[in-house]
DNA sequence: ACCTGAACACCGTTCAAGT
DNA sequence: ACCTGAACACCGTTCAAGT
């Protein structure tokens, strides 16, 4: 019965620029950037391709709402009662790209693309003022708030979407593969390399095994927020 | 005369993974991602696709091939002459990549899957490599080797990744945009945003005008070493 | 062992036609 | 204004057949 209502609800509801968006995330999320297909989409919203691309100039359109869309939730969620230190901010902040991320692996890549093919849209100004509003409460002279800005940025994003495409990796492999086994299986091939080529990485491959992900990224974010106030110490 | 040569030369250069390699490369830079298709390099080298797929496993093992071929040269000039401070060599190993990246803007993505989808295959250890031999002589306590490079790999290829889309864009949107129009439009957009919402992003705006992608990537590496070097100090 | 090329299933996008 | 659905050009990949 329930199923009726839902069904007749899916029947009456209009197609709308946000209902196309909302499946399309659900699509990326479920198989990743190949499984949002015109084909897929218009059988699940139950219409041809030529409703969709009323609401829609084309793909990548549709890839950039997504994308907005998702980072805009994201980065929804921050206002910290306490107003904590600004290196607090800046970590929950992190954190919550950090977990968008995991959440839908698609993002990354979307994310490098979006954020240049467009900076002027949301979804770049968005993240840098969530991160930038703190990196000046730091006390970083104005002359250097855009490079520090940028350098947090820049590794988020670049941890963020390695971390990613990790899992969809470990998923990849098999489906009864969890992270521990995958980076197992990483770090044993590691340890094989040539001695002679690559002492650091079989040095290394043992610190992959008790690593935690979440740690070992707000780690980085604490080195650069180190270096930030290293460089610019303040001077109240 | 000299073309007949060539042409026979052409005609008679037996297919082979190498060559297949080398021409995907020579599309992948003229066009990007989009650029390398099967029916080009059929017709570049004069075969039908059974031909490369006795080769060639499918289009992501050639993309990988590509990728591996590309990060190999932009490692391999590296040594300098008189062995200069970890910091120094660090800085060229980067800017080695941020160059890479830059000549070669798929480089990025295919770098961010890449370097997940198997760990294990050289491409990912062989960046690891060069810039952890470095932050070992850096004086870096051992459990944190595997810590200090992962920021500094994944502030690499965020950065590059960055201002590679940033180069592609600007090419896009017109053949006779340079960097500096380029940025100077994306700056007036961030003028213009609501002082609401988005107060620092506005403010940062006129840095983008004057600022230099390679100096700005480097101040990026430089947070990071100080980071480092600050968390841990040599106890020589 | 290596290459040919027709064929297959699938993709994003368009557009005349309907309501 | 909004939607339908056939059609188009193009894609990666396969495979029986040749040499």
């Amino acid at each position: 019965m329930a199923a009726r209502t839902r069904k007749s609800e899916r029947r009456t509801e209009a197609l709308s620029r946000e209902r196309i968006i909302e499946t399309a995330v659900e699509l990326l999320d479920a198989a990743g950037e190949g499984g949002l297909t015109f084909r897929v989409l218009t059988e699940r919203l139950a219409t041809g391709p030529g409703a969709i691309y009323w609401h829609v100039a084309n793909k990548g359109e549709l890839l950039g709402a997504a994308t907005e869309a998702v980072v805009a939730a994201a980065l929804a969620v921050e206002p910290a009662e306490p107003p904590g230190s600004p290196q607090g901010e800046i970590r929950a902040v992190a954190l919550g790209l950090f977990d968008a991320i995991d959440e839908h692996p698609w993002l990354a890549a979307q994310l490098a693309t979006q954020f240049a093919s467009g900076p002027w849209k949301s979804v770049a100004p968005r993240i840098l003022e969530s991160i930038g509003r703190h990196v000046r409460a730091l006390g970083v002279p104005r002359g250097s708030w855009f490079t520090a800005t940028s350098a947090l940025v820049h590794y988020i994003l670049g941890a963020a979407g390695q971390n990613a495409a990790n899992s969809a990796n470990a998923r990849t492999l098999g489906l009864d593969m969890d992270r521990g086994t995958f980076f197992g299986a990483v770090s044993t091939a590691w340890g094989e390399l040539d001695p002679e080529d690559y002492p650091f990485t079989r040095a290394v491959a043992d610190q992959l095994l008790d690593h935690d992900d979440r740690e070992q990224f707000l780690a980085g974010v604490d080195l650069i927020l180190t270096g930030i106030t290293t460089v610019h110490p303040r001077t109240s």
